[in-house]
DNA sequence: GACCTTACTGAGAATGATTATCAGATGCAG
DNA sequence: CTGCATCTGATAATCATTCTCAGTAAGGTC
């Protein structure tokens, strides 16, 4: 046996919770979340970390977590879809903004267009910018395809 | 008294419905929107119909009003306050977004960042954008003097 | 390893925005 | 003027999200 931990022992469910205290119930979600490869809502999550055999999760602790994960940036908020708010898994720590798959859910991150420009335009009008959201909706490659 | 009616008479409530059946109810709400003069919630916009001498309008009403509106075109969502979606009046009809003051609520155009480039890096990924939000966030000359 | 503090959990109730229901009123075309 | 489709208003219903609170357990400390 090796003399050191190795970190890849076990699934290496990142740190979604940005070191907050991580209990069973949040290593569940924090695995769920990159196994649903795309947008999802809260009780999307829900519905997968408390399938299977064991004890569900609270929907509650789901919602916590989900709150936890958005203000650790691991997960943003991607519009909504009927009353729910969709999220991603947002990763890397560049700014940038989403591209959502309406057909599939499939999230990729994409630039932030907000340049110099649009910013010093908003500035002549008097407006100091605090802050923007950017979101563009679309179909990835298979939908398209499968739409044809 | 004159002998026509002048249609300037009264308030130029602006058609923010788009054709659809005019009602006392909705007269009262389309007049009441522009002097709100900012991103407002259907609360708001309720309570703002409703204070005064005559009878109240029914919340059912407003949501209602709300919805033909932005379905015509006329009112846009500019994101969200607490649990409430915000709403603005959208003048022109040419494609823009919008920049909100998050201290007294203007609400303000501005151009479509959304340029060639970025659609084009969109669907070198693969994907086809078909729509898209953009909000932008900040403080008016007057909001930033107040805080300074 | 035992202990302690404090954050996390889970079930259910509570909250609050939005929508549905339905009988009655009313705009507007013909 | 008449007919009827649409709108209204009160209320109930729905549904996402948050709160409450007692119990559990993570993780640091000795």
């Amino acid at each position: 046996m090796s003399k050191i931990h190795h970190p890849t022992d076990k699934a290496p469910s990142p740190d979604l919770f940005g070191g907050q205290r991580l209990s069973a119930a949040r290593r569940r979600i924090a695995a769920a979340v990159p196994s649903i490869g795309g947008a999802f809502t809260a009780e999307d999550l829900h519905e997968v970390v408390s399938a299977g055999d064991g004890p569900g999760i609270g929907v509650a602790t789901v919602y916590r977590a989900v709150s936890a994960m958005t203000a650790a940036g691991s997960l943003a908020a991607v519009g909504a879809r009927d009353g729910s708010t969709l999220y991603a898994l947002c990763t890397g720590g560049e700014h940038h903004h989403h591209l959502v798959c309406t057909g599939c859910g499939i999230v990729v991150g994409i630039g932030c267009p907000i340049d110099g420009a649009l910013r010093r335009s908003a500035e002549e009008a008097g407006y100091t910018v605090t802050s923007h959201e950017v979101t563009l909706y679309g179909l990835c490659r298979a939908c398209a395809k499968e739409r044809a």
